[in-house]
DNA sequence: GCGCTAAGTTCCCCCAACGAACTCAGCCTC
DNA sequence: GAGGCTGAGTTCGTTGGGGGAACTTAGCGC
């Protein structure tokens, strides 16, 4: 069965290689969310200083994040964290992510949902083919080796 | 800006806690692509026995994966694992990494493609509101507080 | 110069991941 | 019915990363 190819050339190891444990995706949420500053993650996540220090310049070197420099009233110039269009494009996996947490873990009614700004409908990922047909995930949706297969 | 939440109210943040790490992701993709058994799984990922072997109690016990009873001819009964179907629903957070993986990490065309069965085009996920709008990520796409709100 | 603050860095502890070796259960052969 | 084989673990000692707390640094206002 299945399509099954070398592990180190799997794009799902490699991003978890990157992304696999507890704090990178979430930093990234954080910081969609507009929660940009270290102190500001810090005390929003919980993580402890020296790990997130290093997450922020893994995410920063990788290319996810950029450090934006700012400066309030008053205060010394500082810098904060943005997304770069790599990092934007981590929304799926976190809709996604979201998504599955909602219907397998919670405890009770979905605390945020995704919405269709304008019309206000709630959004899912839907599977789509480039021919335009929606894709029954059970039956229809398969794997096949690509360009770059064995 | 955005819609800041308690962190441990966060679906993301909880699935992150089960799934957030290197291999539990890995195992699904695996075992949902036909790499049902101990041996195989820890050849094809390279795990160590022990770490497998409490990543599939957990993931047992977190009822994405249930161990089914097999026996080969000649030997005695063993059991493989099988994705329960809050297991199964994962495959959109593997899509989408998937995705984000080839776009973003890869150093070639990419080793696999999900496919249309039937049609054979290639699989995009899109998001799409309740009323049927494609939803353009950049500009449309939005958080509101849920029915489980703050 | 002094204190304040955001953003780190350094220190030490501890747990989780790692590889290697060992165990265990049932089947087969001899 | 002893011994070997195999898949599926468990145990063990080591190492690396996460955790908290304390320290450091750079610039601002006073």
């Amino acid at each position: 069965m299945g399509v099954v190819i070398d592990n180190d050339r799997c794009s799902i190891a490699r991003a978890l290689g990157l992304l696999g444990e507890r704090w990178s995706l979430q930093i990234v949420r954080d910081i969609s969310n507009g929660v940009r500053r270290f102190e500001e993650l810090r005390e929003h996540l919980g993580v402890a200083r020296n790990v997130l220090s290093n997450r922020l310049s893994a995410l920063v070197d990788a290319g996810l994040l950029e450090r934006v420099a700012y400066q309030e009233f008053g205060s010394r110039q500082r810098h904060e964290y943005a997304l770069t269009s790599a990092g934007r494009e981590l929304w799926p996996v976190l809709m996604a992510l979201m998504a599955w947490g909602d219907r397998h873990l919670a405890d009770g009614p979905p605390p945020v949902e995704p919405e269709h700004v304008g019309c206000g409908g709630k959004v899912a990922l839907v599977p789509v083919c480039e021919h335009g047909h929606v894709v029954e995930a059970g039956r229809e949706l398969g794997l096949r080796l690509g360009a770059g297969g064995v």
